[in-house]
DNA sequence: TACTGTTTAAGGTATG
DNA sequence: CATACCTTAAACAGTA
């Protein structure tokens, strides 16, 4: 095995998983979510094991992107035109890897469908359902669309809304020792961000946080990885990874993450993304308010441009809205 | 047609 | 040793 780090298995197999790379791929991203192609693309620059034999870590690769609730699915706007859909990380799989290493999963993540009462018996879907999620138009926030009906959303949300669907053991675990089931919520987990109360009804509709965001007109990309990476360092370490030139090495991820980044003994969430299913969340006024000018709401495809320096004081409740009125018309 | 996505199956490895 | 996780292969369907 080769030890990370080490110059010299520059094309010898890294210590990661498939699901690792890709999420190390989908986390790298500025809106957090990528193109199929563009993750090949980011594992084959970064590891060069991967630049051969691409028919079949290709194909693994989207094995697990099926297979495994951890990723979900964005279907392209029509503004997006391409092959495929766009793939993120699961809102929920924020501690998926061990102590905050990419080397090992501490669990598999599983996402718990409750069975929506469709009328006139739906039959059941297979084993593992993909996430096929539905993205809605912020012009039309009446309508959705992706596969299924815009019912099971809503029914989704009714569900979730009550605590159904989510894993029991998927603990949520605090950064100064908290214990497993105090239901710590770092700050700036998104779901502080953005307030509780509808944070359910976004998981429950299956829309990605980032996708949300983004469609909503929060500036998801480059001011949460700041606020992020302010807090997660190995995330900054990752965001870094944009300017630096890419080497035939293994680069950062050469490293494990967890030696990288963390203070011994400390662990941290893999994912900037740790939200995790709990009942007690500390009050929202504690938490640092992301403000969004409403001027930029729905900014479409807007990239990773602005910062939160530009920022104007004012609520996210136009975006709030938004996506309320979508699960509750629809 | 190539790419993307889903699903099944089997075998290997790590962990408790 | 049982279980979970990971990898690989392959068949098949849908789509740009």
């Amino acid at each position: 095995m080769p030890r990370p780090g080490k110059s010299s298995y520059s094309d010898q197999k890294p210590p990661y998983s498939y699901i690792s790379l890709t999420a190390m791929a989908i986390q790298h991203s500025a809106e957090k979510m990528l193109p199929l192609s563009d993750i090949y693309k980011f594992i084959m620059e970064r590891f060069p094991y991967y630049r051969e034999h691409t028919q079949r870590w290709q194909n693994s690769l989207r094995h697990n992107l099926s297979f495994n609730d951890c990723f979900i699915k964005i279907p392209r706007r029509p503004d997006q035109p391409g092959k495929g859909s766009f793939w993120a990380l699961h809102p929920d799989c924020g501690d998926m890897f061990e102590n905050g290493s990419f080397l090992r999963r501490r669990k598999r993540f599983k996402v718990l469908r409750p069975e929506p009462p469709l009328p006139g018996g739906v039959p059941k879907g297979p084993a593992h359902p993909p996430h096929v999620v539905h993205y809605f138009h912020p012009q039309h926030p009446g309508k959705m669309q992706g596969l299924g009906t815009s019912e099971a959303a809503v029914a989704a949300a009714a569900a979730a809304a009550a605590g159904v669907g989510r894993l029991p053991q998927f603990q949520p675990y605090g950064l100064n020792g908290s214990s497993p089931s105090s239901g710590f919520k770092h700050p700036f987990a998104i779901e502080n961000i953005i307030g509780r109360d509808y944070k359910g009804v976004i998981q429950a509709s299956g829309l990605p946080l980032a996708s949300v965001m983004h469609h909503l007109g929060y500036p998801v990309s480059s001011q949460l990885s700041n606020m992020v990476s302010s807090v997660w360092p190995h995330v900054g370490v990752m965001d870094s990874m944009a300017s630096m030139p890419v080497s035939h090495e293994y680069g950062p991820f050469g490293v494990p993450m967890k030696a990288l980044c963390h203070p011994p003994g400390q662990t941290m969430p893999a994912v900037p993304v740790p939200i995790k299913p709990t009942l007690a969340l500390p009050p929202v006024s504690a938490i640092p308010a992301l403000t969004v000018n409403p001027s930029q709401i729905c900014p479409s495809t807007s990239p990773a441009s602005s910062s939160l320096l530009e920022q104007t004081p004012s609520t996210p409740s136009e975006g709030k809205s938004a996506l309320h009125s979508v699960l509750v018309h629809s």
